[in-house]
DNA sequence: AGTTTTTCTACTAAAATAGTAGGATATAAA
DNA sequence: TTTATATCCTACTATTTTAGTAGAAAAACT
């Protein structure tokens, strides 16, 4: 029951190109992946399924880039996941109840049920705004510190 | 984001121990494998990290068996989960905050401590007698629609 | 003594994860 | 028009995790 890098790498990235990206014009994807410590390569992989999906959009050649396809108070987390990770649903027989035969007949699976959907709830509840906000708030009351 | 295996056919079991275990006697492990479809060696192990972790107890030898160490209803799903699968969180640095030096700075570690948090408040609304009763209900309903 | 059950240790095939590598293509600037 | 710099695309690979198998040892009932 765990994220993978890319769900983990895509949402810091989407925080920073939203962070970043403010002023309109795109933001390198090598920047973003210094700025986070990821390889260039893989962020790549990730950036190119983000866009796929039309949560970010691109400029390419010399002083190309990314940039979000829409306002970060659009996009909700549940999205994120969902692209980078597939769908929320803890075992395949909830999003696909042909995968077992005895899913209608399954208690098990309606606690899966409930616990995906209460996921997909929560992420559905918070934008790419909010934890951009927050993250400023947090690196804000970061810098402070060194301040006083 | 997904249970493993592991945590699924625990579960299963368990419900199944818990509906064919309420005469007192202990239950053959290869009786439950064959009634859930589980390979008996695979189940073997699974059922051996259930009794380390005190959640059944075991009788060995001839007419031996296995039984729920506690009444169903005392055991949270939540406790079988993360006996199977390990501490219920999203991301590593969510239990161990010193995975990640940034721990403190990082707002996507909030998100992912939230949903963590929420998956594991509703694991721990539910218990083992609400599956199984629950269980009982459905396999109920299934055999009575053959009778009409 | 023999049968049946759990217990223990080790091994393994397949899949998923987490990347690397290298060139092709597009665009801006010199 | 050349060059530098960015995204785009395909393929490859090492490591880890998952999902089991295999076989013998120990305990307990008959």
């Amino acid at each position: 029951m765990k994220i993978s890098t890319k769900g983990r790498y895509g949402l810091r990235a989407l925080i920073d190109l939203s962070m970043n990206g403010k002023s309109g014009s795109p933001v390198f994807l090598s920047d973003i992946a210094k700025r986070q410590g990821i390889s260039d390569k893989y962020l790549e992989q990730i950036a190119t399924q983000l866009q796929r999906a039309g949560l970010v959009k691109t400029i390419r050649g010399r002083k190309g880039g990314y940039l979000l396809n829409k306002p970060d108070n659009e996009i909700k987390l549940s999205e994120i996941i969902k692209v980078l990770e597939g769908p929320i649903c803890l075992v395949d027989c909830v999003a696909e109840p042909d995968a077992c035969s005895k899913s209608s007949l399954c208690s098990s699976r309606d606690i899966w049920t409930i616990v995906s959907n209460k996921i997909e709830e929560v992420l559905s509840s918070y934008t790419l705004a909010d934890l951009s906000k927050l993250q400023e708030e947090k690196s804000g009351a970061g810098s402070l510190m060194y301040h006083i």
